[in-house]
DNA sequence: ATCCGTCTTGCAGGATCCCGCAAATTTTCT
DNA sequence: AGAAAATTTGCGGGATCCTGCAAGACGGAT
């Protein structure tokens, strides 16, 4: 078995070598890459079927490096090990995981236990490991109660991303008006209506405020705006 | 002497420990906090003189911890030891150092002799020491030639947190038309005033792309929003 | 004092945004 | 199939935003 370390930090990359070394004695090679361009290129070229991966690199996103990844190889096994549990992430991870997959998801806040059976699970048992944050993020984006519909989240990162009504219909297919309703929903859910002082007038920009509490609720971050600011750039070649 | 290390990431702080035992033999004693608050109350109980600090932790922000501190006892020296040179940061940092005070701004990605000698530098020689990327940066901000204006930064900030013109206007004892001025030279200086396409219509919502195109240039971030968030906070309630 | 540049302010108008109302369409459920 | 619920769309109007034009205000330099 060959596994490939996909990560920013030395300190980090050196933890996680040593925890598979520990954790999987059936490893017989530990390759490292330091961000996600040099990730994808060890992963083709090992046809590695374990990598472990942080999100959150700076020249090439976790995220995407994995998508690449698992358009090659869609049996690829990848563990995300990351600081954060921002929703954005989450969302982010889930919209590219293929079906049937193996793959988990760990907070570098976790326990050496964790991380240890969370790499045997995954690696050798082929099971989706998902820490208890996280899961509980995914469970409430999904059930409707407090989360986001897909839509919503598509004119979210639309208004992000400094779009137009009008372009966002474009983009969307939608009318000017629907757009519109989506963003009244948006509003209403990010809970945006709150008027600056109790006295009179003088409220927010309802558009850039939504965007504002997405990103204090880690609703959006800054790779989340960066992978969408790519798809922006890929429609509009399109068109 | 004694020294006290806020720092999220236990291998970082652990990493950081080693590092200041090995520059700093005249070192008598190494404190820990994990986060800024810890970190604040740390300093004020030890009257620590010697600081090194993180930027970017979960529960508490590192500038404001390094804010408490310097306003308690504005000799301290403090080393920010940061993973990203994000011009957010280094606005940050610069706003609140008190004039006079020694202190340090070092990568992570640096070396380790680099990160000692600094740790000398500082502590012993109470010299200032940049990183050559983050002094970059401040030149930069600083000669207006590619740069943002103090007040530019500030409708920045303000767009960001999604107020109003006229919300602008009263905050910062301004009339209407200049706020819109202000923004029209931000707009300028972001190069927000590409059309989408090349063929016709459909533009971006300035507003909003000017914010997100300060978030893609790492003019804002995540924790420079936060502290932009609580400084209205504080404003809307002396209203 | 005078000149010059920068910053500020007002006014006006066109574009965009936000939203209530209501009809048409699609989806979901029984 | 038929009814109920949700979504989409058009229209219209008030608020806000963006900008050109032009007149003061302030400060520094000659």
């Amino acid at each position: 078995m060959k596994v490939l370390i996909v990560e920013d930090d030395p300190l980090h990359r050196s933890y996680l070598h040593e925890a598979v070394r520990s954790a999987l004695p059936e490893c017989e090679q530990v390759l490292e890459a330091e961000n996600g361009g040099a990730g994808e290129k060890l992963a083709r070229e090992n046809k590695s079927a374990h990598v472990v991966m942080d999100l959150q690199m700076s020249a090439r996103n976790g995220i995407e490096a994995a998508r690449t990844i698992w358009k090659e190889r869609p049996d690829t096994r990848i563990l995300f090990w990351s600081n954060y549990a921002d929703e954005a992430y989450v969302r982010g991870v889930s919209r590219i995981v293929p079906p049937g997959a193996a793959y988990g998801y760990v907070l570098k806040s976790a326990s050496d236990d964790r991380l240890k059976l969370a790499l045997r699970s995954i690696f050798i048992e082929s099971q989706c490991v998902i820490d208890r944050e996280v899961r509980g993020l995914q469970q409430k984006s999904l059930g409707h109660a407090n989360g986001f519909t897909d839509s919503e989240y598509e004119v979210l990162m639309d208004i992000a991303l400094g779009l137009t009504d009008r372009a966002i219909a474009k983009r969307r297919n939608l009318s000017l008006r629907s757009v519109q309703n989506r963003l009244q929903q948006l509003y209403e859910k990010l809970d945006v209506y709150q008027p600056m002082t109790d006295s009179e007038e003088s409220r927010f920009n309802l558009r850039a405020r939504a965007v504002t509490v997405a990103f204090l609720r880690k609703l959006l971050n800054y790779s989340a705006l960066e992978r969408a600011e790519a798809e922006l750039a890929e429609w509009l070649a399109t068109r």
